[in-house]
DNA sequence: AACTTTGTACAGTTTTTACTGTACGTACTT
DNA sequence: AAGTACGTACAGTAAAAACTGTACAAAGTT
């Protein structure tokens, strides 16, 4: 069942055909604000076999319990791995979330959500502030001009964000699914 | 019309409104890839009364027009701005795409689907070898088992990805709309 | 209670990324 | 055709991020 228990040859011809995708998972993760070694560190969790702790992964990525340590806890805020208990082991265990599109969802609802609430924070303010600096000047023309454009800019900047407050709202509530749907594997090869 | 216009007092009333806006969406660019200055530098054109040429920029930014060259290019490559022709200047004139749906869909159809790409193909190559192993070891049980973990995962992995270039398609050509409606900006305060 | 084991904070180092100044190609002007 | 204005390639520098080793706190073991 483990890669471990193959002779050489096997396990290399195996690593060799991970090796890539393993490769290509963590270019792809900046995407997420991932760095390339975090992304590797992930590839790796996906295809292993079973959960690891700390010390395994510093062994097969060859760098420190350290990184090891702060990578796993950039995955871990992603909920990109799972902390995962397994009696016998002291050691913290690991394993990756196999769910993707739960992956998908989390990463919105974490780190857009977060962006767009702090935006749309800021405007509202923003927008009171104009909106008394229009009264204050309101026989400036030019000062009423610049606001009111100003104030338009920042309305639709709102109603930007809002819309993507509930594009979120809907892939967090899985009603994205609904509207494009999953679809399951392909059997063949 | 033009903020410079105004008096000393006024302009700063107005800068002092737009700088903590536009600090904040330079902070929220990191979302798509963005360095923290080319964020500030969009901040910039997003309030701008009309397009701005690079020195402008740099004398704005305080940054050198290599400096703006090179941002301007990332939101560029992004199209999160985009370059006008006005006659009389020979100057290359910039505004930001005011159209923030859309270019919520560009950066999508832009970086995520490439990726995506890659991975598919990255994948579809590895499912393949793996077969090819699965043939070649067909009576080694412990080479079969892990040959058809990795399958299985690769299998999903394809699935999912091919969802997000279906929700990247919703996206493109504007179905997601029609799920998660637009709202028009608020009127009031 | 002394001894281990495990994970992480922190300081220092290396590597990467962002930024600047110069120098040059292109294209417009006279 | 010589001169000027403009944008960017490129090399060097400054700043930021990633990574390591040490040291320590927390929790388990004897």
């Amino acid at each position: 069942m483990s890669l471990y228990q193959l002779d050489e040859e096997r396990q290399a011809a195996v690593q060799k055909i991970r090796k890539r995708v393993i490769e290509n998972i963590g270019r792809n993760m900046d995407l997420y604000g991932i760095p390339l070694s975090t992304g590797h560190l992930y590839g790796l969790l996906y295809f292993a076999d079973k959960p690891m702790n700390l010390d395994e992964m510093g062994q097969e990525m060859k760098m420190s319990k350290t990184s090891m340590s702060t990578g796993v806890r950039t995955l871990l805020d992603n909920k990109m791995v799972n902390k995962v208990w397994e009696k016998g082991s002291r050691k913290d265990l690991y394993e990756v979330e196999y769910d993707w599109y739960q992956t998908f969802v989390d990463f919105f609802d974490i780190k857009w959500r977060k962006s767009v609430e702090s935006n749309i924070l800021v405007l509202r303010k923003a927008l009171q502030e104009t909106e008394k600096l229009l009264k204050e000047y309101e026989d400036d023309p030019v000062m009423v001009a610049v606001l009111e454009a100003d104030r338009t800019k920042m309305r639709e900047a709102v109603a930007y964000y809002r819309w993507l407050e509930r594009l979120i709202d809907a892939f967090v509530d899985g009603d994205i699914f609904k509207y494009v749907p999953k679809e399951p594997p392909e059997g063949g090869s």
